[in-house]
DNA sequence: CGTTGTGAAAGGGTTCACAGCT
DNA sequence: AGCTGTGAACCCTTTCACAACG
């Protein structure tokens, strides 16, 4: 299999949410023509983005929803479900801690962590707050993949590194930092403060 | 000036950040080549993207570390502040709300708005909110020109339209879906469940 | 001499267009 | 006939390489 791009990716998981609306509205099968309509982008972008990982459609018929759903769903690494931990039980942390949608769509919050002693063994969102030194423990535990990093920007860093070192796979980064870590972990960075920059670019231009 | 990508866009915002870091360290100029270092991609490319917008370098020495960030501060529209206002105070709206890595940036949270009983009213994390009927009102008065759209998926669309309706430019909308809206207003969209499933793709490569 | 600014080349992603299958 | 799968064309972004300049 080729390299597939991020944008193709990106287009897998808007795919698979669009699919598993249409599953649950009874719709059995799509072409790649009304999809693409229905996501406002070219047919052919569909199929060349599917072809990346297989053949998955019937030629004069379309793609079965619930097929191609579960298909994508093993394309991303989710049919078992991911373990995933929060470090950084700050407003935004405890805000992610309590999100629906991601448990909506196969990840499992296992653990949340902190160093701050006010909030170590508080519950927070239904969550039972854990020191940092426990963080080893529960990774190999409760075999936690990835993170989903909420600490304070000048923390971002050390706290990374020591989630490295625990072995886990993959960060999703909110800290406005580009994390220095081993090439084996991929780390995904979320800039709030930078997508509201990019929206007042795009809004001048009116 | 010609056409310049939304990638374009992301690396200035980046590279205004850094320069603001580096002002406070006292670094009075910095090459392209240092810039590209710190942040791991090519020289070729910074120069490359402040072309878009004009010559704000000397050759042999460099860039003025100031200048520059007050130029890429105006070129992003952010020179006089923008007015923002955030709509649906759930979990994330008010993690949002009190998220300090938006006022640091030139934005102003001018108001927050619900259409929850409970919580028009009261003040979440240091804003009073308001209800949707005085959305309008809010609009004008402040010269609000952006929102953050934090309402929960089925609301998205309506309340977007609603906003559309008063006047405002832009919108960074939280919600899964694609919003209709006319031409002339701009929607970013930040989709926390569709980046932590890009990251299980990347993660499950090992 | 060191670094910018920029045309030209290279690389990568998107779209076209059609052969091939049902 | 209808729709997929895909090589080729097209287009946009990145990188190269060097003339221009302080």
């Amino acid at each position: 299999m080729k390299n597939v791009s991020e944008n193709t990716i990106n287009r897998m998981s808007i795919y698979y949410r669009l699919l598993t609306y249409l599953a649950r509205q009874g719709t059995r099968t799509i072409s790649s023509k009304s999809l693409a309509n229905v996501l406002g982008i070219k047919d052919s972008q569909v199929r060349k983005d599917l072809s990346y990982f297989g053949k998955f459609g019937v030629r004069g018929a379309g793609y079965d929803v619930i097929e191609l759903s579960r298909k994508i769903l093993a394309i991303l690494g989710l049919e078992k479900g991911r373990k995933v931990a929060i470090i950084g039980m700050g407003n935004l942390g405890s805000a992610l801690a309590a999100f629906r949608g991601f448990s909506d769509f196969g990840f499992d919050i296992r653990a949340v962590f902190d160093n701050n002693p006010n909030k170590i063994g508080r519950t927070i969102r239904g969550h039972l707050c854990h020191s940092m030194e426990d963080l080893r423990k529960f990774v190999k535990s409760e075999s936690i993949e990835m993170i989903i990093l909420t600490v304070p920007t000048e923390q971002a860093q050390e706290t990374a590194s020591r989630a490295v070192e625990t072995g886990i796979k993959a960060i999703l980064n909110f800290a406005p930092v580009r994390l220095n870590v081993p090439a084996k972990v991929r780390v995904n960075n979320v800039d709030l403060a930078l997508e509201l920059k990019k929206l007042s670019y795009f809004a001048g231009k009116n």
